[in-house]
DNA sequence: CACCCCACCTGCGTGC
DNA sequence: TGCACGCAGGTGGGGT
């Protein structure tokens, strides 16, 4: 799904046709759940007549902040969508679980092909604890090289699950992967562990490069993903080795190569990446 | 603890 | 055409 660029693109698409609105209607067109999420009759209870004041972002997890300290966590899983728009837009759209119809007459809606989505409601005070498993914001201050070797000292995971693993650093999913390890001229299987200061210092330049990239160029769309307004992103232009196996490299011609890693696929030029080897 | 596998869902492309 | 299989942007629980 949706990984750290596309997350922030809805979140910049989303705002401003939010703030200030107030929800004066909840439904839930296909009547089936997400894998997290709070019963609709707790939605209504405490959302019902409330305006949207903020919406923030952490890792993969949208946050919107309503009136009255209560907030709704929202984490598209891997197909989920937010869409606004009119009514009439969405009325043959099929996996619609949320519907909300805000005063001006327009709607947000959650469709999620797949539900793995999570949509949970917060009321005040209480804590939003899904944000606690969440690791650091890789545009943070507080990631380093150093902190990045300190993390990876004695680990002997190979350095693509090390990038993909939200806990330490939050919102590469696996297309970012990748493409950061393309761009550091870095085999995915190295151990993590094995990575010098100056090899972290790359990995983190380039990891915020391509994020900023992918944010200006409306994220990546490979399979269905969609901005809040229906769009598709910009970014899948931009994609050096992600679902490129089998292709020459677009640097140096060699075919880029697949395999497997903690279930997920990997993909990267045998040749252009191999400044350090597993 | 560190790491990996798998389930959770639905749809689409491929090959027989 | 039909069917089986593999694969898809994420995450956490449970097993090794």
């Amino acid at each position: 799904m949706p990984e750290l660029p596309e997350v922030e693109v809805i979140r910049r698409g989303l705002a401003p046709r939010l703030a200030g609105r107030r929800i004066v209607a909840i439904t839930a067109p296909s009547g089936k759940q997400l894998r997290q999420q709070t019963p609709l009759a707790d939605l209504q209870a405490w959302l019902l007549g409330r305006r949207f004041l903020q919406l923030k972002r952490r890792g993969k997890y949208l946050r919107f902040i309503l009136e009255g300290d209560v907030n709704l966590l929202v984490h598209l899983g891997m197909t989920g969508r937010l869409l606004v728009g009119r009514e009439s837009d969405f009325h043959t759209l099929p996996h619609v679980h949320l519907k909300f119809v805000l005063e001006d007459g327009s709607v947000l809606i959650y469709q999620d092909l797949r539900r793995f989505g999570q949509v949970l409601l917060f009321r005040p005070g209480e804590h939003l604890w899904p944000l606690d498993r969440v690791g650091r914001e890789p545009f943070s201050r507080n990631v380093t090289p150093a902190w990045l070797a300190e993390q990876a000292r004695g680990r002997s995971r190979p350095l693509k699950n090390f990038l993909l693993d939200g806990h330490i650093i939050a919102g590469i999913g696996n297309i970012y992967a990748c493409e950061i390890l393309f761009a550091a001229g870095l085999h995915p299987e190295v151990p993590a562990g094995r990575l010098s200061l100056e090899d972290w210092e790359l990995v983190l330049k380039e990891t915020r490069r391509l994020l900023a990239r992918a944010i200006r160029r409306g994220g990546t769309t490979v399979l269905n993903y969609l901005n809040s307004f229906g769009e598709t992103g910009l970014f899948q232009l931009d994609l050096m080795v992600y679902g490129r196996g089998g292709e020459p490299c677009r640097r140096c011609g060699t075919p880029i190569q697949r395999l497997v890693q903690a279930g997920r696929s990997t993909f990267f030029c045998p040749s252009c990446q191999k400044s350090k080897q597993p």
